[in-house]
DNA sequence: TGTACATCAGTGAACGCGCGTTCACTGATGTAC
DNA sequence: TGTACATCAGTGAACGCGCGTTCACTGATGTAC
């Protein structure tokens, strides 16, 4: 092994660390000394990595929304998606969420707690997402003619009740698909009552 | 001063101190010590009124909600409320949000990051709030046939883009009135959109 | 009203502990020739 | 391929600091008579 993949390495096991024990108490609870005892490392090698824990924070923050843009980026090939875009979605959100727990518990909890430049990041990145969700939405029928700014307030109504469902699910235990079901036909049913409102909107 | 009101006024103190220190970087970073340092008393003394920080949480969280309560009971007796109810909603909210900024940001934070029981306390005071707005709603005209868990859901989408604004008018400066005006003007404009929804659906 | 005693909110010293950060170091990997 | 030197990820001792909690205490307030 190359020095370089080794170093890797190392930084990888100082965030997978970082990821795991923030699950338990928060990320602003964790300390360096925690997070390098659980990477395998000694508390000195830390800083041959970051500069500080608020440093590993963003990187997790980058991290998670690669998962997320994954996510959106798959569901855009499904066919599925394009038959029945509400089913598809909320079949999706609940599947990814709970294969990645920790990624989304991550950006739930830090959202609004982490420190200013953890939750600029967030916010930042959810803005992102809420602007490539209103692409996807400016196609639908009764959307044609809304404006911009129309558009972007639906896709963020939708987004933060997906952030929502997506908290539920982080905290939902295993193997209780009774409660996924639960959680997606929620969503489900929200997703239609909001789309519902488009069709009588009159943008001005 | 009796000894009773003298014990009151420093229990008092104590939650001042932690809501003021918790605006900064999170109630779970807070101290004991800072919080008693704050609140003029030795950290020993710390102990005659709460057995742990935990404590001190959960008796912020009643006192939020109380303030909540507050707002909603104000809401119901303001005559301008029934004129327009959405025009209403959202001047109360960016007005009542305001004048307890630290109490609703303690709220916003700590939902998704507090102890678990902290969280747990949120959850249900959220709850409990959406059970109320149900009520409100099932006599809207279009709602009066719907199902009392239709109702509920609208009335969750309603509650979280509440909270979401509410977020944004804590993390507004001081002497900003545009940007109030321009929460405002979306809250108004999301809840419009939600209630459009309202005259189509059919409850099953 | 005055006295003797009880209560108890707040004090201050002391403790052991985990923290972030510094520093000089080690020894395996990488590079130049 | 072999040698001599450079690089640098990880080590381990040490530091001063703030932490939560214990304990015996003080002195003002409250109560019984």
């Amino acid at each position: 092994m190359t020095r370089q993949e080794q170093k890797e390495r190392t930084r990888q096991a100082i965030l997978d660390a970082a990821l795991a024990l923030s699950g338990e108490h928060g990320f602003a609870q964790l300390s360096l000394r925690q997070v390098a005892r659980e990477a395998g490392i000694v508390p000195t090698a830390f800083y041959r990595h970051f500069a500080s824990m608020d440093d590993v924070g963003l990187a997790l923050v980058e991290q998670s929304f690669q998962t997320l843009r994954r996510m959106i980026r798959d569901a855009q090939r499904d066919p599925d998606t394009f038959a029945d875009i509400i089913d598809a979605s909320a079949e999706i959100l609940v599947r990814v969420v709970k294969q990645h727990k920790a990624h989304f518990g991550f950006v739930a909890r830090e959202r609004a707690s982490g420190s200013d430049a953890v939750r600029a990041a967030i916010q930042r990145e959810l803005e992102l997402f809420i602007s490539e969700l209103s692409v996807v939405l400016a196609r639908l029928p009764h959307l044609e003619r809304w404006s911009a700014e129309d558009v972007k307030l639906a896709a963020g109504i939708f987004v933060r009740n997906m952030v929502y469902r997506a908290e539920q699910v982080v905290h939902t235990p295993d193997g209780r698909p009774d409660l996924e079901e639960d959680i997606k036909r929620k969503a489900r049913r929200e997703m239609r009552l909001i789309v519902l409102g488009f069709e009588k909107w009159v943008s001005d």
